[in-house]
DNA sequence: TCGACCTTTACGCGGCGTTAGGGTCC
DNA sequence: TGGACCCTAACGCCGCGTAAAGGTCG
């Protein structure tokens, strides 16, 4: 098994030595052994621990709660990687909603809309902290089982940060292609479209489970369609979203 | 001008009294006036302050630095706004890779998937505060000109709270029928699909810029292909996805 | 005159950062 | 033997919460 000292641990978790004394003092995170010289090591169980400190903390527990948490007789870690997936999609519906407050704000200034001063601050106050407290005790495990597969099954979500990454870099590639071909003027029918058609296709297939042309075709037609969707590819180049449709619809 | 007590305004931006007097005491925000009996009274260039302060909070920073910020000769709220909305398409990408670790630690602990104890917390240590506090200064009013419309322009993101809740009311009055029409094994050919094919199409023109059959049609189909949107309507009832795809071949 | 509001002053706490002074490992 | 690591002990800070003792407003 692999053994970890202070440094090592405070290292791999981004958190400070000093941090992992004082969980060892206040006996939230103990160490697996320390030795005759009061060195302190830690283990996998320990690794895993400190894992699950981190993620309650991300969640606005403080350090007396979490530990009641974790040193509960049943704490199981498979329900709370669970409830902490749900904790979370809490809290990206908290920050679009201060992202739409910002944008709200923004509009106001620019005198393209009113706004109240309640709403202003709506955002802040979407009571996080006492929703999060709430689901834990006795009733969560009923909670998980109904709400398990809503926040869980999320392909894109599922990726690996590896995976993501060459997701996202394929996206990106995509995107330049698309802009440079856009600006020299390639036609929808052409060489280099007929490889963007198929990076895009490549990308499609890694979220999706059978790929069909019709629904390519689909998606290529709502690119133009959804503001959403346009934005992001005519960002740089205008044109970018309808060069994509009509090349998929040409090619694919 | 609306004139606020120190209640009234703790009030509606959900902070506590203490927390104003506080920032009182600190110079980070100062009544508009202070009457003979020593009472604080706030108006509307406060508020508008004191939304600054919550953002920049939010975004990890501390009191003093936040005092800098705002205090700086040349402060404009314009700008910092758009630097929070930078920020915050920042945030969500973290709590996205929080999303992904847990459920990859999920995966790993069903002996599916292997994992290093340095990914174990990767999304932690993303430097979020660093990043954050670069993005302000000299150079920054470059960035926003390049990056603005990159993080505004989001349709959805961009609705007040109360037009994004009736977006979301729909949505879930959509699933809720379908899957009711699943159920009682309705024909997608029907009087029933036929509703609810008008009620996506009333969704979708939320967030639209106009409507066609064949982008709908597209949508559809890709509901089926991609996981993310199948798993949304398929979680309580098998087959909504291919209902409402079918239902949307025949009658949209 | 009452009760709801407001005031200042002061102590305390959580979660560490930060020395200071010294031991240990290879 | 040196330098990189480790230790404990102690103080201090930030951002308030909280309580005490009292003034003010309608």
């Amino acid at each position: 098994m692999k053994i970890y000292s202070i440094h090592e641990l405070s290292t791999i978790a981004g958190v400070s030595a000093r941090t992992l004394r004082y969980y060892d003092e206040i006996s939230l995170l103990k160490p697996l052994y320390v030795n005759e010289a009061g060195y302190r090591f830690y283990g996998e169980e320990e690794v895993l621990l400190l894992q699950q400190i981190l993620f309650y903390k991300e969640r606005g527990f403080d350090l007396k709660e979490i530990k009641q948490m974790i040193y509960q007789k049943d704490f199981d870690i498979m329900d709370a990687l669970k409830s902490h997936l749900l904790a979370l999609t809490k809290q990206r519906e908290h920050v679009d909603s201060l992202i739409r407050t910002v944008n709200q704000t923004i509009l106001q200034m620019k005198g393209e809309r009113e706004m109240s001063d309640l709403e202003k601050f709506e955002a802040f106050k979407e009571n996080l902290v006492k929703e999060n407290k709430k689901k834990y005790g006795e009733e969560v495990r009923k909670k998980y089982g109904e709400e398990e597969a809503k926040a869980c099954d999320q392909k894109l979500l599922n990726m690996s940060e590896a995976e993501y990454k060459r997701f996202k870099n394929l996206e990106e590639d995509i995107k330049r292609r698309l802009e440079k071909a856009v600006k020299t003027g390639c036609r929808p029918d052409g060489r280099e479209a007929e490889e963007i058609v198929s990076l895009h296709k490549e990308w499609l297939s890694m979220t999706w489970k059978k790929y069909t042309k019709e629904a390519h075709r689909g998606v290529a037609e709502m690119y133009v369609c959804d503001e959403r969707f346009r934005m992001y590819y005519d960002e740089k180049e205008a044109g970018c979203a309808e060069f994509l449709r009509d090349a998929v619809k040409c090619l694919a």
